[in-house]
Order: structure tokens, then C-alpha cells, then sequence
DNA sequence: ACCTGAACACCGTTCAAGT
DNA sequence: ACCTGAACACCGTTCAAGT
């Protein structure tokens, strides 16, 4: 015993859930409304409980604390996400439409890039996708740890990539900011800099999202072919 | 005008910081000395004044709000970290080094996971190391929008992989766990899914530290494999 | 079995007032 | 120029008490 027992809400058995009362999908359900609509320093047990039209302390009887409704929301993201079924032997396009459909999901809930990576990912979802990434790097013929190794890269790269993304949206929604005065103050700070200016001025703004999809792309094959490498190897 | 002036502490100019008084690298000290004892969550302007003598408001007086004082601690973190001079021809070394440091710092300061990717990146040092990995990956053949592509799909690996590390680190700390407890609720959770069973069977918990470090190391070299290929294609 | 309100120990921030 | 305390509008969580 060189510690105390590992709690998550899916190690716990949670209440029967009978007929009265509400019941934790539907307080999910409502946290998952606040989440998207306030972000997550919007949620507060406060907030939820007058949604639901209950004391600001109920929801306490269904969940421990709001690290535990967190785990019960963030499994709902890895629901949203989808791997293609591994038949095919084409891993690269599982992976692939893994890592896209992963960064669809980050960018359509927010808040879900501050608890991606932080938060325990034990719920059937989330073990759900991480079964099927298993399957399919097994399928491409990685073996023992590096089954893992290779996962874990991927998904490293899709919420590193999409981390930033998020946080810049989420800025721009909080209180939108001129582009240009960003810009110019942008470039005073790299007014030393002499090659980050011209790294600037060569990335118009035109299309912001574009620019994006494109460095995902980018980095995404780059990811793809490292492993494929390893593979070989 | 499509929104409000962009604003960082970075493009205000900080208080003229006379003789008497607090300045704001006592400030910034301090607050990274919280920082590293109470993690993210344990600095409070109430706390930080505390240790400064001073009544919990007095900081305003050095900086706007709490969001500029982290912009200030957040550019310490990038001062650790280190990109070898640039005129190797051997890229890979460099990009490599650089990954190694970041994640090296950060492991040394948890709170920072917390603050990457989230926080705009506009202060001296975070600069200084930009504009070093940028020619180090112009040095490499990389041209226009494809440098920085490279240098995002790099530091987003390297940050989407400690995250992680850096989070189960901190909750270990918080509340030290026994591990085949852990291990069996994990087990208990992934019962429906024989492929992560054996997964979990075939990685000993042995040496954890050490596992990591080399899914850091594999998930490098693909990176950089990945990124390689790009410039010959 | 389920819900409540009061209470505790916190937050960030504003602002008038002090020196 | 710099610092203060009081005040405002919040937090998560506990717990005795209600139905």
C-alpha cells in the first residue's frame, strides 16, 4: 500500500438512478449545454443546479464533486469521436479520420481542450476509441509497446495542434480583437526579429481557417509517414 | 475596426519602476516560487501579495490583472528552454534538442502545462526561441508557410505528449495513489475490451519514468522522420 | 431516497481613500 | 507614486435539517 485507493467515477457504482428526481444523463446532458454556451469557466455547480431548477448543493447526491462531472462530460467528447472499423488494412486512412474527426470534436466543444490529456480517459467511450486505435495500429503490424508508442504520438499531435486553435478561438469569442491592431502589435514585439517578421508578412491572414487546415494536414501526414518509417524499420 | 484593441503585457509598457516599491521581475519571482510549491491552482493575487508583504490589491499597481502577470511567469518558462545555435547543418540534433528542453522544462515546472498553447507567446524569450527554430528549420530546406508548419507540428508533439505526463504527475502528487489499486480499477474499467487488457498486461508498470522517456524518444524520431520526408518530397 | 439553505473558506477585481 | 481595506460578485464543498 504505498497510497490511497484510485477514485474516478467510473470505479464507483453511481446511484441506482430510480424514477424520482433527475438523474446523472440528464445533468450531464445540461452541463454539457452550459459547457458549450459559457465555456469552462462557465460551469459552475451553481449555474447547473439552477438549470435544472434545483438547489444550487443537490447535485451533489448524484456525483462526489465536479471533478467527477467533468469525467462524466469528458467521456461524451470521445463519444463524439469516431474510428473507422479496422477492417481495412489501410491504417493510415484510420488514423487519419481518426485525427480529423478528434479535431472536429475539440473545435465544436471547446472547453473539451482543457480536459483533454488532464482528465483520466476511463469512461466506455473513451476506451471504446482507444480500443479501436489499438486494433488499428496493431493491424498496421506495429507490436508490443510501440502499439502504444504510436498512438500516443498521434494523438499528441492532433490535441497539441488543436490546443492552440481552440484557445485563440475561444479569445476571439470572449472579446473579438481588430486583426489589424493584433497585427501591428504583433510585429512591434517582433520588431528584433528580423526573420520572424518576414515569416509574418508571408502569412497574409487571407483565410484563417484555411492556413490552419493546411498545417494540419501538413503535420498530420508528417506524423503519419514518421511512423510508417518506424514501421519499416 | 472589427473589434477591440489587442492587448498583452507585451504591448503595453510596464510601469517605469522607480527605486521604491515592488518591480515586476520581485513580482514575477515570486510568483514562479508559488507557482512551482502550489501549482496553477495555488496562485491567488491574495497569496502572491501575502508573500510580498503587501496588501492582496497592491499588484495592480505592477499589472493590469492576473492574465498579464501569467503572460509575465509564462515567458520565464520559455527563458529555460534552449535551441543550440543555428549553424549546424544537422537540424534534426537541433530540433531535437529543443523538443528534449521544452519538455524538460516543463516537466520541471507543471504549472507551465497549464499556460502553453493557451497563453499568447509574445515575450522576449518566446520570441528569441521562435526565431531560433525558425532558421533552424529554414536552415533545413524548409521554405514560406512550410517553416512554420514544421516548428508547429514539432511543438505541438512535444507539448500534446507532457501534458499528459505533466497531469498525471500532479495528481500523483496531490494525492499519492496506490498502484495496483489503480491498475485494477483501470483493469476492472477496461473489462470489455480484450485488446487493452493485454495492452495493460504487456506494459509493467517497471519503470515508468523510463517508459516515457522512450515514447518521447520514438514519438521524436517520427516526427522528425515525417518532417524529413517532407523536404525531399 | 432525495433535496434544501446556511455556512465556511476561498476567489479576482474595483475603487475611494490614504501616505 | 504607491499602497491599503472594504466591498462586490462570485467560487466548491460540507452538513444538519427537512420531506
Amino acid at each position: 500500500m504505498t497510497g490511497k485507493q484510485f477514485s474516478s467515477v467510473w470505479t464507483r457504482d453511481p446511484r441506482p438512478a430510480k424514477s424520482p428526481g433527475r438523474s446523472r444523463e440528464e445533468i450531464v446532458r445540461a452541463a454539457m449545454e452550459l459547457l458549450d454556451a459559457e465555456g469552462l469557466d462557465g460551469l459552475s455547480m451553481r449555474k447547473l443546479g439552477a438549470k435544472l431548477d434545483a438547489g444550487a448543493t443537490s447535485l451533489y447526491w448524484y456525483v462526489a464533486n465536479k471533478r467527477e462531472l467533468l469525467e462524466l462530460v469528458y467521456d461524451e467528447i470521445w463519444g463524439e469521436m469516431t474510428v473507422p472499423p479496422e477492417e481495412t488494412k489501410w491504417w493510415r486512412q484510420t488514423a487519419g479520420a481518426f485525427a480529423h474527426s478528434m479535431r472536429r470534436v475539440m473545435l465544436r466543444h471547446p472547453w473539451s481542450a482543457g480536459l483533454i490529456g488532464r482528465t483520466p480517459a476511463l469512461g466506455p467511450n473513451a476506451l471504446e476509441v482507444t480500443s479501436r486505435l489499438t486494433r488499428a495500429f496493431k493491424g498496421a503490424g506495429f507490436r508490443g509497446l510501440e502499439i502504444d508508442y504510436a498512438a500516443s504520438t498521434l494523438t499528441a499531435f492532433v490535441f497539441g495542434t488543436t490546443i492552440p486553435e481552440v484557445a485563440y478561438n475561444e479569445a476571439m469569442a470572449r472579446d473579438p480583437l481588430d486583426e489589424d491592431s493584433m497585427r501591428e502589435a504583433v510585429e512591434r514585439a517582433a520588431a528584433a526579429h528580423p526573420d520572424l517578421l518576414e515569416r509574418m508578412r508571408e502569412s497574409k491572414p487571407a483565410d484563417l481557417r484555411e492556413s490552419r487546415e493546411m498545417m494540419f494536414t501538413f503535420g498530420l501526414a508528417a506524423v503519419l509517414d514518421g511512423l510508417e518509417a518506424r514501421l519499416t524499420a
